[in-house]
Order: C-alpha cells, then structure tokens, then sequence
DNA sequence: CGCTTCGTTGAAACACGTCAATAAGCGTGG
DNA sequence: CCACGCTTATTGACGTGTTTCAACGAAGCG
C-alpha cells in the first residue's frame, strides 16, 4: 500500500511534532492575538486557548478545574492536519492524546491480506486516544481536514490519575462508542446495501447537523470518499455507487460535485433505512 | 415472536425476585454451610460468599475493599437461569447488575422487522449491565445455563460514586467490550461465511480455555445454537452448518452430538479465519 | 495538455440466501 | 420400550444481491 506510506510520512513530519502551545489563526483573531495561556477575566480563570472550545463543554476538558485546564493547555498544542494524515499508528506507542475540535477521524482495522474495515468515525469534540491500552487497536486517520489539541500522555495519564471526573468523562465516552460500535455491528450483519447506504448517509446527517428532528431538509458535505464509505459499510465502491445513484434516481437525496448531498426529506432516508 | 414471549415470562418469574444473601449449593459446600455473609479468618474479612469467586480476582469486585465487599453482599443473591431466559430486556429500566458467574451471555439488537443481530458475548467473570445507560441498548440473554450474582441498581451506583476504583474497573471492562466490538466489526464487514466460522470457533476456543497457545489441540460444547451462530455471524443456518461440515470434512474440526467440538490444531483453525 | 485520482455504469460470475425435504436429537407419555 | 411431536441441524436445488472485471467520464493538478 505505498498510498499509506506517504500518508505516515506526512503524519510524521507535520503532526506529532512537539510546538509548544500554540493557536490556530483564526483562534489568535478571536482572543485578540495573545500567544499565551493568559487568563480571561471573563471567564474566570479560563485559558484563552480554551475559551471558546466545544471541548470545554461537551468534551473531556469539560471534567477539569480552571487550574487543572491552565495546567492542561500549558503543553497542549493545537494542530491542523490534511485528509489523510495517519494520527494513531496501528501498533506505535501512543505519546500523545487529543480533542477533535473539526473534522472528522476514522478508526480503520485491516486484514493481513489488505481488506480494510472503518470501526467507527469521530467528530469534534470527541477525545481520541487509548487510555489503559490493552490488545487490540485500530488505526486513526483523518477522513477530512481535521483540527485538533494535543496533549502529551503523560500529561493525560497524571491527570487520569488525579481527577475521577475525568476519568468518568472518558468512560462515558467509551459507553457512547461501543453503542455506537453495536448499532453498527447490525448494520453490518444484517442490513442490505441499500439500508446501509441510507443508513450511512443519517449517521452523517445526524452528526453535521444534530437537532435536526425528521421530516426536515438537510445539506452537508460528505465527510468520506467512495472508498472509505465502502470501508465502513462493509461494501464495495460500485456497490456504494449504485446504491447512492438509486437514491438520487428515486428523488430521496440529491448530490452535487460527488461530495455535496442534500435530502429533502430525512423521513424518506429512515424509511429506507431498515430501523 | 411467541418463543421470546415464554422466555420474557420465565424471566419475570424467576430470574429478579428479590431473594435475599443466598448461596448456591455448590457454594454452601466450599464454605462449610454458613449462608450468612461472615468473615473467613484465612481470607481476612472476605465474605465467604465471594472468597471463591472468579470476579473477586478479575471482575469487577476486584475493585472493592473488604468492607464494601460485606456491604455489597448483604443485598448481593445468586442466580441460575436457564438458556433463553432474558436477563436485560431492550427497553426496561434496569434495576439490577450483576456479575456472571458461569455460563455465556448473548447481546442482541432486533431490527423492526425481525432481523436479529448479536452485538457481544459475554463470559464469567464480565459484569452485566449498563451503569449511566444514554439512547441504546441491547437485550441481554442468557445462551447457556448462567449463574450470576447480582445486585440493586442503588447499591451499584452509590458505590461507583464512593470508589473510583470500581469505575475504573467498569471502564477497562468497557473498553475491552470495545475492542472486542470493533474486531468483530471487521468480521462483520470483511470476511467471508467460512473465515467467519473459523473466526466463531476461535473466539468461543479462546474464552472457554484462555491461555491455550497455538498449536494444541482443543475441545469445548459450543454455547449456542446453529440459530445464534448465525445472528453472531451476519449468516443464516444454513450457511454456518454447510461451513461447519467443510471445516469437518476438511479434518479440521469434529463435532459430535451437534454441540461437542474438537479441534485438532488451533493453527490450523486460524488459518482459515482471515487474520 | 496529459496524468492521476475519483466516481459511475455495464456485463458476467459467484457467494450466500431462500425454499424445501429429510434427518437427528430430545423430552413426553402411552 | 417405542411412538409421537417438537425443535434443531443437515443437505440439495435454485434464485439473487453483491462482487468482480472492465470501460469510461469527470475533476483536480502539475
């Protein structure tokens, strides 16, 4: 697979170097520039850094103490890396820990013989990294542009230690993830192309765009080509082609520039797939 | 699903009745006949009870001082229930866990019209039940004989907020279901009907006789039905019986009395399950 | 402008499912 | 003990959904 290859040589170069706490662009325009972990004096105690982070409320780094937060974006660094990139090597030791703050990753496991199979897709603000690694785990890499805070592990592993809040937030974490690994697993054993691909096509819809109740229209922008929707379906790419192409010609979804789906009526795509 | 209904009645029935600190005959033998909870002097301060029990070591009990032992065995009663009764139903409220004690649980989800799935397999000592349980769940069953001890749902839950160890526990177990989820995801997914075989008979080799290096030779019952095989797998019955007599006329397994598997050579088993 | 990657579409092959008949195991009761 | 019914498992013939193989078009890029 030389196409990977090159993808872990840019994970090494360009990802899991080392640049100290760090801000993306467009963050150093929201907090007025500083480069610093300065305190915000609206937000008691909070980091700039982390001040206007989804983390901070929905993800772990909601679990921590002003302090402990300060602490935390002290060695974090933020990172933007390219579709693609490999952030968790198969059988590398992990030194480093991460929020998703855009983007989406996939967990990926792969047979000897090359047969690949996506086990589970992560989006902001979801933690990525295995605490207490035991046997077996997957690879994760990028499926878009994917935006992170990384913090090194031993950093996390301290703070494990120290604060069972967020050691819940990761079990609740983990709990939601293997809910989402079993409602998967129907889907893989006992759902036909056309259901898996309606279903795939809700699971990213919810996820774009969650609050959305059914009956309503919905756009967005597939977070996944051909082959890696193939790879979570348990599928080929002909046979996801096909299938997205009968829904286009049923009038249920609509896609522009192979990547750009809209579905009038999101009703119609659970109708279709096999609840 | 007139079968299922029977089964929910036997388990309404029999299975959560509040019975008191109770001890199985098997129990009341090891430790002399005492039914209460009294502290062994050779175990120090280990309710007799547990003082021979699997979970003590490597479940979740594990994590609980001597005192929160006795506590928990004061309202904690053993269980034994027979193959197709329902341990967790899909949507009730939970109000009880346990550990498993001997015996093979099965978790399934059904799709609205029938089709079934099972989402994982758990053996002794694994805890059952759900704490913080969000959106979905998954209806426990009992596939072999099963003998569990459980406990009130209060009783768990003001202990996992007491012991951060006991949590701790909850996530390893957790994150190993989760393993255990997304390899079998890539079964699901990515092999064919006689690696996925080969991939069942693996699994169930390596639970019921842990520790046994490639190479050596195997016999175990098989703790399901052709039925269940077939929901694990994402396959009908007729498929896995067609791939079980191949793998029996290829001299790779023998199987007698339909349940009762030998295999010969473990190696030779997994190199037909696709690694 | 060619080159590569990505996606679509068609025809043929095949793995698995469906349908149906039969056998084997197992408890019940005469 | 055998007869009976019931569930569970096996086996065969046939149908079909998905894969495989192949050709082609569209988009992105140097």
């Amino acid at each position: 697979m030389p196409a990977l290859i090159s993808v872990k040589t840019v994970a090494d170069e360009t990802i899991w170097r080392e640049i100290g706490p760090a801000i993306s662009a467009m963050e150093v325009a929201a907090s007025g520039g500083e480069m610093t972990d300065r305190l915000d004096i609206h937000t008691s105690g909070i980091p700039a850094l982390c001040a206007a982070c989804e983390a901070r409320h929905r993800g772990v780094c909601g679990a921590l103490e002003p302090e402990q937060l300060v602490a935390l974006s002290r060695t974090s660094s933020k990172q933007r890396v390219q579709p693609g990139a490999e952030l968790v090597g198969d059988e590398e030791t992990v030194d480093h820990y991460s929020n998703i703050l855009s983007g989406v990753v996939k967990l990926t496991k792969t047979l000897s013989d090359g047969r690949q199979q996506i086990v589970g897709l992560q989006f902001a603000p979801d933690f990525l990294g295995r605490p207490f690694r035991t046997e077996s785990a997957a690879n994760a890499e990028a499926a878009t542009e994917v935006s992170l805070c990384s913090f090194p592990r031993a950093t996390i592993e301290r703070m494990l230690r120290e604060s069972p809040q967020l050691e819940h937030r990761i079990l609740t974490q983990t709990l939601k993830e293997l809910d989402e690994a079993r409602d998967w697993m129907v889907t893989l054993g006992r759902k036909t192309a056309a259901e898996k691909v309606a279903s795939f096509l809700l699971l990213i819809a919810r996820n774009i765009d969650p609050g959305r109740s059914a009956g309503h229209a919905v756009s967005f922008d597939l977070p996944l080509t051909r082959a890696d929707i193939a790879d979570f379906l348990g599928l080929t790419i002909e046979t996801v082609s096909r299938q997205l192409t009968r829904l286009r010609t049923d009038g249920v979804i609509s896609i522009e520039h192979n990547r750009q789906v809209s579905v009038a009526n999101l009703s119609r795509l659970e109708a279709r797939s096999g609840i």
